[in-house]
DNA sequence: GCCGAACCGTAACGTACGGTACACCTCCGA
DNA sequence: TCGGAGGTGTACCGTACGTTACGGTTCGGC
């Protein structure tokens, strides 16, 4: 499931970066909709310059991808300064960070897209699974297993554990807002549904060395 | 959120049935690159017919979602023999079909369809929210009602109830499948799927009146 | 100032496909 | 037998868009 990652994907020169930004922001506005020469007038450059740097649409929308898929950043946890009360701190702002990008509408737009072109042979699903999903899952689970080496956390496998945070954490919103779904979270939303999660995780999955409420 | 459904949705003819199939089955193989000239050759009937019949190539593919999801089934639970096995088992159950149904191919390829046309106005997306998801919650709620009422489980709102049993669910097995990942559900795995998401919830969700398995 | 490379803007080409028109066939009731 | 309604197959049109080609322009190095 690994995807090969151009080499030099994050050495986008400037004004290729003026490009894809250009790119994304139509990918937003219109979806699949986005065309070679709005993104050619959107970044005041020539069809031909698109071409030559990205080869066809194709290329485009996956470097376009990969660009900003890149920048999908998860928060890392200090393993050394375990306690209870920090591990769930760091799940929960884990939680609010998986939740809060999930329900912005560059991650709708980018996953409506690569849903939309799953089924070809261009990358663009398994990428967005990669940086997505895949990703999201190999950066909590260092966490989990500190927590489960301090006997805060009891789970026989680390994958299922944290597959069952993500359907804790997500439950329909995806779904909903993929469909077109048009609700909206607010700020305060987004954390108590994170700690709300988090709360159940720990029910789930917790020691009584971890805090435990209801 | 309610979509009008057709009055009529459900009275197509033999042969609207046949292209109605033939829609499905292409979207299925081919996604969106189903064409007005494939389904036609598909259903061994002209395009002129298929335009006199739908309108125009969105009619299509909303009549054919339409009865698609129509066919979808959810179990409904009986009240009255309300205890705490047959409360499990009914959830359980509910769970399974709920499994089996989002990994089928054909839901898959609706969800793909209903996404990638999300952002315009015809309904796709609506229609599969309103016969998917949401249909899926108004069946499901009067099981975790009566089972409130029985106490044996406790939760204030059965909206939020229904939408963490979702996810404890579905998980990430959705979006993956989505995005084109390829993996597939044995029979095996979704009934261990569905007890496990079973177990869960009665963790959270239970009371001690219910059983309780770790 | 000169040269070449890179780039811009635009026009044009090819193709795929939604949608339409039409000739022909088949069946059925009078 | 006949006529018309409904259906099939096919050719055709218009359009949108990816892709290419080309003339004009900017810019860095000498």
């Amino acid at each position: 499931m690994t995807v090969a990652i151009r080499p030099a994907s994050d050495t986008f020169t400037p004004r290729q970066q003026v490009v894809l930004t250009a790119a994304l922001d139509l990918l937003v506005e219109a979806g699949d909709g986005l065309t070679m020469t709005a993104v050619a007038r959107r970044a005041s450059c020539s069809k031909e310059t698109l071409y030559k740097w990205f080869g066809d649409r194709d290329g485009l929308l996956t470097a376009t991808v990969q660009w900003q898929a890149a920048k999908v950043r998860v928060p890392a946890v200090d393993r050394k300064t375990l306690d209870p009360v920090s591990l769930k701190l760091s799940i929960q702002q884990f939680a609010r960070d998986l939740l809060s990008t999930i329900a912005g509408t560059t991650s709708v737009a980018l996953n409506r897209l690569a849903i939309t072109h799953a089924t070809e042979d261009n990358g663009l699903g398994a990428i967005v699974l990669d940086n997505g999903r895949f990703t999201m899952g190999k950066r909590l689970k260092p966490v989990l297993e500190a927590g489960r080496d301090a006997r805060m956390l009891r789970f026989d496998n680390a994958e299922t554990a944290f597959r069952t945070f993500f359907g804790l954490v997500l439950r329909d919103v995806q779904i909903r807002l993929l469909l077109g779904d048009k609700f909206t979270l607010t700020a305060k939303e987004i954390e108590a549904d994170a700690e709300r999660a988090t709360e159940q995780f720990f029910t789930l999955y917790g020691t009584n060395q971890a805090p435990r409420a209801r």
